[in-house]
DNA sequence: ATTGTATACGAAATCGATTTAGTTTGGTGA
DNA sequence: TCACCAAACTAAATCGATTTCGTATACAAT
């Protein structure tokens, strides 16, 4: 029925610790013993049992994933992009999904600690500012890496975008095309990865000594089209002017371009529209979405390797400094900003 | 440190045994010793150690979920469904995407194979033929749930949709709408999923005999609003008249209809149009489209509640039989087909 | 007094690997 | 010849639970 170590033992006369050794490549086993122990394993096929070995080594070769929410493009895509890496390194993902909710996301974090899973990628939710699990999960066994949207407060492994820095250059993009009146839809005033964008809206706005109007800061919890066209028309029917748009997402753009263009604007020429994430449809719709783009499998790249990089330094009993990296987001300029 | 039953054991003055039946729940411990040590295993925060029990019961509470492609909103949205179902009733989803690719596909099963899993979930890509992989889940000790696209040749566990039932009904609506060049964009020939829904189109089209033109079958590997496009074009370019269109997601129906509407055609007068998925953004286009709505929830809630009823069933040494459930899929009638 | 029985508990084996602390063998140098 | 050492191997302990089989106790029945 299934294979084990002794079932190779008893087959070549010899040890089961031999057995062991010589699968693990432990230098006081013989080149020749080694090579005939491993040549019998694959011929009938044995494979370690993970659970086993897990009592002496600790190491389960499992990682957790947990985001915000999994059922947008944005996170499905880095998720897949993420269990790519993971299998190809010989570890398992197990993805968990806290559909925005602070707690959810803490009883994930409990669940991956009683698994004992050797890292934990995590994005924070939007309206995460709790981080006692992230203080637990780093005096567990297992390394933490957050990613996309993290926490200022806690001091571990980050991948994050350049959130500030693109937002802050897209704002002052539009200033210079001659835009003051720039509305700005964010996700939450909380979660870190919204802040740092408002923040290089905000700086966009004092270099250039433009004024900015909290009445055209809007947060949009869905992030739906549907959303996007309400808050349009809120902004219309509240009489507040604007002749710019950046939003946390494409389809809050296309809803506010569609109500707009209903109204018989012009865009681009009487608004500039912004959008985040470049999904396909942006180009279907008229006029084509300028858009932000992130390197998702860049940023799956990233947290995968400092993962790896983190674990070989456990091995050798280093001590590991966290690291903060950030990745270049990209504007794709098309009709709706020109 | 970590926290074992010797510690429980220790500290009450019994024996491992007692403390491992108490948490049990073995009849044969005394009522108090069990609120005792459960009082303190909880005080203490005791938590069993998943691996060293999988070495006598064989149970990891692990549940493998593999898709063809997660980046689509159809199957982010049912694993993101199965996730929570699965969490809830006390195990952990390893999810793996195959990216429409039949090795991939089979690399993964030996992924969960490996890890013992005590269940797979999974929809099979569009190109899958051969079934040995799954053959060899079958004969081992993870039980196998197939859904969504599943295969004819192999008996086991499945859920699906009424596939050829809904698009039997939804073709002979076009056709009693006085529809009769009715093109048809499919995902695969392969897929059984997608051979059930063509054998829906045909019956559809035999009961009202009228016959099909196969230059209007399309396969679309992509199913992009793009791909959408392109194939209309490429119909109307080779002078092949439609009146109806049915496909099998939202993107590829609202690309093509983006082409006819660009020629002049008048939409659903001319042509009639039906997605597949009711993703939000068919709202937004005008008309707005019809579409199959399948209620993925309820996908997740039947292939967990037979993973359940499986696994009661093995702990009861029953061999229990494989059950098929199809769950019906209902149009949305929106202003593209009335 | 003896037997039978239900209840409550524990010793030890076990699951399948890893790892520690030796042991054996053969060769080297003084 | 003898001490020393490296190379190659192994017995046994260990990881943290579960489970089998057995024992002790109390009480009822004969």
């Amino acid at each position: 029925m299934k294979i084990t170590i002794k079932d190779i033992a008893k087959a070549l006369e010899i040890s089961t610790t031999t057995v062991s050794k010589a699968m693990n490549n432990y230098s006081d086993i013989g080149i020749e013993t080694k090579k005939k122990v491993k040549e019998y394993a694959k011929k009938i096929g044995y494979e370690p049992n993970i659970h086993a070995s897990f009592l002496r080594t600790k190491k389960t070769k499992l990682i957790g994933i947990v985001v915000p929410n999994l059922n947008t493009n944005f996170y499905s895509e880095l998720v897949a992009s993420l269990i790519v890496r993971i299998t190809k390194n010989g570890y398992l993902p197990i993805v968990l999904n806290s559909s925005e909710s602070e707690q959810v996301e803490g009883e994930n974090l409990e669940r991956l600690m009683r698994q004992k899973v050797d890292g934990i990628f995590i994005s924070l939710t939007k309206n995460t500012t709790n981080t006692d699990y992230l203080t637990k999960v780093m005096s567990s066994s297992s390394s933490l890496i957050t990613f996309s949207n993290t926490s200022k407060v806690i001091t571990c492994n980050k991948v994050v975008f350049n959130d500030r820095a693109i937002i802050k250059r897209v704002t002052e993009y539009l200033i210079n095309k001659g835009n003051s009146k720039i509305a700005f839809i964010r996700k939450s005033l909380i979660s870190q990865n919204s802040i740092n964008q408002f923040i290089g809206f905000r700086e966009a706005h004092e270099v250039n000594k433009i004024s900015i109007d909290n009445q055209r800061i809007v947060v949009s919890k869905q992030g739906t089209l549907s959303e996007g066209y309400r808050i349009a028309k809120e902004l219309f029917n509240s009489g507040i002017q604007i002749d710019g748009f950046i939003s946390y997402n494409d389809p809050l753009a296309h809803g506010a371009i569609m109500f707009y263009k209903e109204n018989g604007y012009n865009i681009p020429n009487d608004i500039r529209f912004i959008g985040q994430e470049n999904s396909e449809i942006g180009t279907f719709f008229s006029p084509e979405l300028s858009s932000i783009k992130q390197n998702l499998s860049l940023m799956a790249e990233k947290i995968m390797r400092l993962f790896l990089e983190e674990q070989a330094e456990l091995k050798q009993k280093k001590i590991s400094s966290f690291k903060r990296e950030e990745i270049e987001a990209e504007l794709i300029e098309r009709a709706s900003s020109i």
